[in-house]
DNA sequence: GTTACTGCTATACTATAGTATACCCACATA
DNA sequence: TATGTGGGTATACTATAGTATAGCAGTAAC
């Protein structure tokens, strides 16, 4: 169904194109921390307590991991103390329709799996 | 812009989704399993061969767990010796979208990138 | 002066994913 | 008898993801 159209390294490529794509989006958090943004919350402390059981080591790293992939930026304001803002960027925008996909999949299958597990006295 | 429409519980509810698809797709073989499959590999060897530097133990664990989630049916042949065949279901077809989606954004994320990369010596 | 909040970092650990290498059985071929 | 193929498993390892806990600097509130 995929290799009619494809000779062997377009598929690669179409591979890699998926490989580059889950490696940013992979992972417990980052998903999470970018609907956390899309939701308004944009201080370090406001996104830990969004998250549940997110340490402030992780959502520290997944923010580097995100401002690095040009999917979050980090605004520094010279208050006292400083505050520190993160907001989900354009190009975040761009990932809605994915993880729209996936949220399809995720109801779909926890569906066609629970059908499987009913109807076990039946015959 | 998702939080406007759900109420809190409702949107942890639709994270689970997204997580639950991911679980599921995620790691670094299992989409290039269903896509070689989906290719007319269905011999052992033959995936492990049309998947550069994958082992045979990851190659062994990837269908077994594909084949827990319904994603690949495992056929063992009569002969002699023993054939054994991988298909993938008609639920692994759903997947199609999801991974179409993920291959958009993964060239739409590439370009991205690769675009501030550029420009450096301009002004 | 003590407590608490913000925005983190450091250290040490566990758990899971993935790699490398060797090996197994049953059969076929040379 | 040796070598190769199909379909794997066993053992041991590394690497990455994630957890747990503590702490720090600056400020502010009581």
């Amino acid at each position: 169904m995929i290799s009619e159209k494809l000779s062997a390294p377009e598929c690669t490529k179409h591979l890699m194109a998926v490989r580059d794509a889950l490696d940013v989006i992979n992972g417990k958090w980052k998903i999470q921390i970018i609907i956390a943004l899309w939701e308004g919350n944009t201080r370090f402390k406001d996104i830990e307590r969004r998250i549940p059981k997110i340490t402030a080591r992780m959502l520290s790293k997944e923010l580097k991991d995100l401002e690095c992939h040009q999917l979050v930026k980090r605004t520094v304001y010279d208050t006292l103390p400083v505050s520190v803002e993160y907001t989900a960027t354009p190009h975040a925008q761009t990932l809605y329709p994915v993880i729209e996909e996936l949220k399809k999949w995720g109801n779909l299958h926890r569906k066609k799996i629970l059908e499987k597990q009913q109807v076990p006295e039946l015959a």
